[in-house]
DNA sequence: TTGACTTTTCAACGGTTGTTGAATTTACTC
DNA sequence: GAGTAAATTCAACAACCGTTGAAAAGTCAA
């Protein structure tokens, strides 16, 4: 009984969210109207600020709701990939299957929610403006967390050197995710931005061969 | 005389083009008004729509002014690499670097405007508003000359491998370029956005090793 | 100086923006 | 059913938006 009228109370506001979510990823901040998020959720426009008070609130709202989720699911395949791993630690491979595989495997289809999601990170961690202090705020701690396991990997590699490679895969991974649809112009068809497994496959070994080829110093001259 | 005249004509109109490249990388193009534009570059508002139609059309003029000198810096790169390789073509590496180094040799420092551009084009190529259609008509056909290049020193590299890792590259080199501060923020201090040498020495052998990994069949079991 | 032209300014248009206070409805407890 | 608090609607505010037509200023040739 408590949980039908928490139902129908999430119901709308989860609608806004998602409603918001969508149109913050195509349009970004400022190009999207309060009224516009009230429309494609089928609600009336005062509702959203009562929600979030301000719609860089419901902004945050937005970001904050998924990165939780998404934060949840790295830490536990992270710890997981560590407690399977042999004694010497997870493999550089392991390590960044353990952050890109939660958002495979939520994100790389029908789910909806996650793809306008992702399509909004894609914006925000390339901003100037939010990139800088929003990234930084909801990811980095768990990013952190990841580079001390590579660190482990890869024992005798330059602290900058490790930070630069997270900064490029970074890039690659926001990039990718996005799905801009970039890549099925450059490749007149060949590759389809929605082909997330594909992607996924071949980000692996492509980000684990440059933190390799920077940080491994064992095996070079 | 003419020229006094030209010099005075362009002063207007360049300083309209700088003020809007700086507030579009900061704000986005829904983020900036006509008359942030005007009151940045001391002009009256309706100069701007005079001398350049609409806020769209001021917004291409930004991006097309230098993606054409860009282009033609990494041009004369790609074509210098290859008159100056031996018989089987230049390397990935020198490949990636005729690809980077125009960007690096014009941005590095000081220059403010080209700040701003890359800026701008970080946030431009990473949304799916913008980044399909704009990126592809200024850019794709170039990037498909080095992507040819690349083929040749990978000779039996499969083409959406190809395409792929490229845009890896991509991701990579439009957040680090874009400058957003992240990798300060992450690194607490241990790496700089700024640091744009330290940046490129890193990046090159980064996707030089993702590219071999997955397109070298040659050396590999 | 006259005349033709481009550039710049001024003022204003209709339309949209985020937010808010008050009124209304809904949900639930006692 | 009365009472209370949360949820929702309504109407309106002042501020800002991009664009434009007409007037003014500047530029240069003849």
């Amino acid at each position: 009984m408590a949980e039908q009228e928490k139902k129908r109370r999430q119901t709308r506001k989860e609608r806004i969210l998602d409603a918001a979510e969508a149109l913050f990823a195509r349009h970004g901040f400022e190009g999207v109207s309060m009224r516009m998020v009230a429309e494609r959720a089928s609600v009336d426009l005062a509702l959203a600020s009562y929600h979030f008070g301000s719609k860089q609130g419901l902004f945050d709202a937005v970001l904050l709701r998924r990165a939780e989720v998404l934060n949840k699911a790295r830490k536990a395949a992270l710890e997981e990939c560590q407690r399977t791993a042999g004694p010497n630690g997870p493999t550089v491979e392991a390590i960044i299957d353990a952050f890109l595989n939660p958002m495979l495997a939520h994100g790389y289809e029908d789910d909806e929610g996650w793809r306008h999601y992702f399509e909004l990170i894609g914006q925000v961690n390339s901003s100037t403006e939010w990139g800088g202090v929003l990234m930084t705020r909801y990811f980095d701690p768990l990013v952190r967390r990841f580079i001390e396991a590579l660190e482990k990997a890869l024992p005798d590699a330059d602290p900058a050197d490790m930070y630069w490679c997270y900064h490029f895969l970074s890039g690659a991974l926001t990039l990718t995710f996005a799905r801009t649809g970039r890549i099925d112009h450059l490749s007149n068809g060949v590759c389809h931005s929605d082909d997330m497994v594909g992607a996924y496959k071949r980000m692996v070994p492509f980000v684990a061969a440059g933190f390799r080829n920077l940080c491994d110093k064992s095996g070079k001259s």
